[in-house]
DNA sequence: AACCGTAGGATTGTTGAACGATCCTCTAAC
DNA sequence: GTTAGAGGATCGTTCAACAATCCTACGGTT
């Protein structure tokens, strides 16, 4: 995407959810934060305050504060007297991220009922409708929504929201990652599997499964982070 | 404390660490922090931005910087167009950060080798030092410290950060509860326990045991909770 | 040719004042 | 007693300006 079509974008994002809701630096943050997401801003970018004041439609101080809060999501990382950067995973960051998640998502696995087997069977047929449609990139969000089902089985609003921090942060990194379909497709039928282990009654197997599948996706991440740095 | 003695308080802090650290929004910050540690802002005070102005000597903009950064630590309450507040811990915050506490420490201990053992002991010792000076506040930290000793084990900075979070959020609860000596007393020698336990080899028994503390201790506090509200 | 210090420009950090928007309170009418 | 509205307090946002800092490019020295 062009510097200009990157521009334009973000006038119409910013333009959409300005009728919704709250402050203007929360729609600024908004609107960074999809651009970031869709790939409009790439990991090591930087992103000059005075380019986006025309496009965003808010004062220098506005899109400061807007900035700040990019920052304390990890997406953007605030180098004093430097700037802003579209942040920039490392493979120490991949590794503590799976770290965080194997911690995480096996516990909330062996804690989870039916009712929450149902969510993460939602997302896994979500999915499948995206690949069928071709849809690689939906299928990696279906991919993260059926972990987020998991954490979810917890029940705890501060886990939640650390799992849509660590989600965030790992899309930051696919996005540095080769063809979407060969990196998201396979995990479908893994997420499939862990469904019916755990709905059969196999707690303990699916656990095993997910942590296979946890470390495997680390290896794949790692290996093409050290391929090209 | 009185307001004329927070503003004071705040006007050394600020310039304690004006000559150390970063941005003048970060400065401020601090010292908020701290002023709401030390107990100098209570729960669901409001804090006006004009009467911090002159004491923090920053512009409004900085300190509204400032703010974001406390609301993100959840230590206040960003309420648009009302202001801040100090935040108020409601009891499904208590039970909410304890699930998360059990789920992040217990996992933790089982993970702990040799070198992880002697920083929580040594946290014990600090402990026990302030109780013999009557320290009961420095118990308090010391405990605390204990229990980000054991999840520093698992060597994540991004679950390091989290416990800091809880660790701070709980804070806050404690200076709504009575005597800190009553409160914080008591669990000094399960600490010890718990690091007994697994230095002696016994790791599922002090997995126990660190389960007991946790539960009692949320426990503890929800009944404080609910007697004054 | 390689190195170093130094302008100069570009960008960020911070301030102060201003004005509109929103909420709270107090009053007055019913 | 309840409701409606006016007024004041405070917040949200913008704008313009200046200071502080960093990066780059230039020129001098060895």
């Amino acid at each position: 995407m062009s510097v200009e079509d990157a521009v334009g974008r973000l006038r119409d994002l910013a333009g959409l959810r300005r009728r919704v809701h709250g402050t203007a630096a929360e729609v600024a943050a908004d609107a960074l934060r999809e651009l970031i997401m869709e790939g409009g801003l790439r990991p090591g970018d930087r992103v000059i305050e005075e380019s986006l004041l025309g496009p965003l439609e808010v004062s220098r101080n506005t899109l400061r504060e807007a900035f700040r809060l990019l920052a304390h999501e990890k997406l953007v990382e605030h180098k004093v007297n430097r700037g802003v950067f579209v942040r920039t995973l490392t493979a120490a960051d991949v590794r503590d991220l799976f770290t965080v998640r194997v911690l995480i998502e096996l516990t909330a696995l062996r804690r989870s009922r039916e009712a929450d087997w149902t969510a993460m069977s939602q997302a896994v047929a979500k999915g499948k409708a995206c690949a069928r449609a071709h849809d690689w990139l939906g299928v990696g969000t279906a991919n993260m929504r059926f972990h987020k089902a998991i954490v979810a089985s917890v029940g705890s609003a501060r886990l939640d929201e650390l799992m849509d921090q660590l989600t965030a942060e790992l899309r930051l990194g696919f996005h540095e990652m080769g063809d979407p379909r060969a990196f998201h497709e396979k995990y479908l039928t893994r997420n499939a599997g862990i469904v019916d282990a755990v709905a059969g009654g196999d707690v303990e197997g699916a656990v095993g499964l997910l942590h296979e599948y946890l470390d495997d996706a680390e290896a794949e991440m790692l290996a093409a982070f050290s391929s090209d740095r």
